[in-house]
RNA sequence: GGGCGAGUAGCUCAACCGGAUAGAGCACCGGCCUUCUAAGCCGGGGGUUGUGGGUUCGACUCCCGCCUCGCCCA
């Protein structure tokens, strides 16, 4: 309601300007005025256009106001403070459209298939709560994503041949001394104890871990004991494990050999329980594209062809990377090189301005002459191994549907609803098709910010810049969850001095540093269920259990999606076990007592608003200071499509967050100042319905974007 | 050494494209349960937005310098 209005607004506007002062106006700043006093909708504009006009703001305020005439669902403008037009909204008209829209349907101005990327997490440990944030702000977007009207496919890549999988190999053969069948029976065992209980289905009673490793705990300590081994003994025993863990990353990397089948058994046993571990979050996948596919299927020699072809990879023959293919870098990479090596040619602040929009705006990579660019990226090393950006490139080609390769599919895991596909070099005949993108996202935290520049420069090198969507790579970065020291303390770690003074220390997978995502969620569990128990005691201990987990994974993603992605989290089990204040549960309280009312009343909100679509009569509801409480509320309510552009357009689900809470807060303030029941005029009665009604449908729709559900009681 | 990000109330964080009196939550203090659930509401204190300049009608926001912290690269 708001956005349209925005638009209708600034249409004008711009039309008034053209016709009064023969202006072109592209875009008409609009701003939410500080108090609803001063109108729903506000332009500085004349404040703007003083100087190019040469009059006073007030008085171009002032005619613009005076030539704007009557504009539809606007009551009126005025002119305030300096200058500043104030639009006030047909408040009886707004709240009609508020309550005629449906919650079901999306936006219909996007179009086209966006791949994002999200949780990606090395599948050889469990998951912890720097994961978490990944996978909850990627399922996020992804809802947002598909509440705009874009078709959304998700995908969770696996590093299934890496570095860290070879570790916790070299941890089962070497430290546990266990065979390929050593570990398959672990495996077994493990999914046995799965099974009975850990994070199993909903309805299943919170438990505790001590008791019940499930396998991907187990790789959690193996890891890091294997990451001490490698450190300890003497220089000879050093340098020989060191030998060990870089044979066994070959033989993996390989395939067809039974460290192979050992680190595949492992890696596909703990990528499961990474996705048991999401489901409970809600958290699902479409698709897990594997790096053993992307080598075997020879991703990255179809890449470098075309890396080769385009000129964006040379050869080098002297310096310190000799014998290296090397990626040419951007023009303005290299000026800005020169630039600093010159101090004498001081920019001024206009040249730096426009370098700037050359960095971020679209374009800018050009090729340059392979000259002595010693920090060049190295993307074939001189012993013929390619880099990790290098398959990323190949990886990123397949993504936007440019490398001429494909995966195989094969199904691997079932949801209710739909199907998760697994990457194999032979796959199922009949599958779904993925990638062939228009838009990605890759949510990945900002210390990757520089590899994925890489490759968005390699994308850009290849000529990719003259199609339209290979620009459309978006780096949805964020920044670490880290621990404070006193939660470090709290679980048994061991701080050092130099630790204790910091703000907050980084997890560590390689040290098992860290809050592992099944413990977080138990515990939020376990904090919630007295509380539920207690008030909902009539209940029946099941649904009490579900509403119990329901809370908690509210709690939870709304912990992680209140903070901006730029900010750290330093985590902390005080915040994060809170249920008051700005957190999830008490928005999902607000709906509680709507649904209460209606219980209570004996009514439904479809009911209430049906009645009140046939109220004649209601804007002397809407006005008056002692109705400002009410309509703020619709305003609120009328604000969703304006806020999910804006989350889009700044890949930012934080703002949604923000908008439930307030929708929330400004709900308990009128829950407090009208008793909607006792009220005896039965028109005033409906209407204050309907205003339960459309803030209930608004907060369920807003907390179902961010992946919470709306328990019935609590 | 280079690159990126951050510094806002005691703590954790917001602040739409440069706009009106910089806002929330937590913590603290004081009120409010016979009512549609107190996981709540109302009130209170608390700020030189790291720092010094600049740009302009106007700067938390943009530019330059400096300080501190974090991450990445070498």
């Amino acid at each position: 309601m708001v956005l349209e209005l925005e638009k209708r607004l600034a249409a004008r506007l711009r039309a008034v300007l053209k016709q009064t002062y023969s202006l072109d106006v592209e875009k008409i700043p609009l701003e939410t005025p500080p108090d609803l006093h001063l109108g729903e909708i506000a332009t500085p504009i004349a404040l703007q256009l003083a100087r190019t006009l040469r009059k006073a703001p007030r008085t171009i305020a002032l005619e613009i106001v005076a030539a704007l005439g009557v504009v539809e669902g606007f009551a009126r403008f005025e002119v305030a403070g300096a200058g500043y037009i104030n639009a006030f909204l047909d408040r009886a008209a707004a709240a009609q459209r508020v309550a005629a829209q449906s919650a079901s349907k999306s936006l219909p101005h996007a179009v086209g298939h966006v791949l994002v990327e999200h949780t990606s997490i090395n599948p050889n440990k469990a998951a912890h709560i720097g994961h978490l944030r990944n996978a909850i702000l990627g399922d996020t977007f992804v809802r947002l994503l598909r509440a705009a009207g874009y078709k959304v496919d998700v995908q969770n890549y696996i590093d299934n041949t890496g570095v860290q999988v070879a570790d916790v190999v070299v941890g089962f053969l070497h430290l546990e001394k266990k065979s390929l069948a050593g570990v398959r029976a672990l495996i077994a065992d493990c999914e046995k104890r799965v099974d009975a209980g850990f994070g199993a289905a909903p309805a299943s009673a919170p438990t505790l871990v001590a008791d019940l490793r499930p396998f991907d705990y187990d790789c959690w300590d193996l890891y890091a004991r294997t990451s001490l081994w490698y450190a300890e003994g003497t220089a000879d025993e050093q340098a020989a494990r060191k030998k060990l863990r870089l044979d066994t990353l070959h033989a993996i990397e390989q395939g067809g050999n039974e460290t192979a089948e050992i680190a595949e058994l492992i890696s596909t046993s703990v990528l499961r329980r990474h996705l048991e571990t999401m489901q409970r979050l809600g958290i699902e996948y479409d698709f897990l594209p594997r790096e053993s596919e992307i080598l075997h299927l020879k991703f990255w020699e179809a890449a470098f062809e075309k890396l080769k072809q385009s000129g964006v990879l040379h050869f080098v023959n002297e310096g310190k990377n000799k014998g290296c293919w090397v990626m040419n870098r951007a023009d303005w990479l290299l000026k800005k090189i020169n630039t600093k090596a010159n101090p004498d040619q001081a920019q001024s602040a206009a040249d730096t301005q426009e370098e700037n929009e050359l960095i971020e705006g679209p374009g800018y990579f050009q090729t340059t002459s392979p000259s002595l660019d010693e920090d060049a990226k190295v993307i074939v090393r001189s012993n013929g191994t390619v880099t990790y950006v290098g398959k990323d490139i190949a990886y990123h080609l397949w993504k936007f549907g440019l490398l001429g390769r494909d995966f195989g599919y094969k199904k691997f895991f079932a949801y209710p609803r739909h199907t998760c596909w697994i990457s194999a070099e032979k796959g199922e005949t009949e599958h779904p098709h993925f990638g062939d993108a228009q838009a990605i996202y890759n949510v990945i935290d900002s210390r990757q910010s520089d590899p994925q520049a890489n490759v968005v420069g390699a994308l850009m090198g290849m000529g990719y810049k003259e199609q339209e969507k290979a620009l459309r790579y978006t780096h949805f970065s964020y920044e670490m969850v880290a621990l404070t020291p006193r939660c470090a303390e709290e679980l048994g770690y061991s701080v050092s001095d130099e630790d204790k003074k910091k703000a907050y220390i980084e997890v560590s997978g390689r040290k098992g540093f860290g809050v592992k995502a099944d413990d977080l969620i138990d515990k939020l569990i376990a904090a919630v269920q007295p509380l539920v128990d207690e008030k909902q005691a009539a209940s029946p201990a099941e649904l009490r259990r579900q509403i119990a987990r329901q809370i908690a994974i509210g709690a939870l993603r709304y912990f992680m999606l209140k903070v901006t992605r730029n900010s750290v989290i330093a985590f902390d089990f005080k915040d994060a076990l809170s249920f008051e204040g700005e957190t999830g549960p008490y928005i999902q309280y607000a709906a509680v007592r709507i649904r209460n009312i209606f219980r209570k009343g004996g009514t439904t909100a479809e009911a209430e608003l049906a009645q009140f679509a046939r109220l004649a009569e209601f804007g002397a509801y809407l006005s008056g200071k002692e109705n400002e409480d009410i309509w703020a509320l619709w305003l609120r309510a009328g604000r969703f499509s304006q806020v999910l552009t804006q989350c889009i357009e700044t890949s930012e689900p934080a703002a949604l967050a923000k908008h439930a809470f307030q929708l929330a807060q400004e709900f308990a303030n009128f829950y407090h100042r009208h008793h909607i029941l006792a009220e005896e005029d039965p028109a005033r009665r409906t209407f204050l319905l309907a205003t339960a009604a459309v803030t209930l449908r608004e907060l369920v729709r807003a907390l179902g974007l961010l992946g919470i559900e709306s328990p019935e009681a609590m």
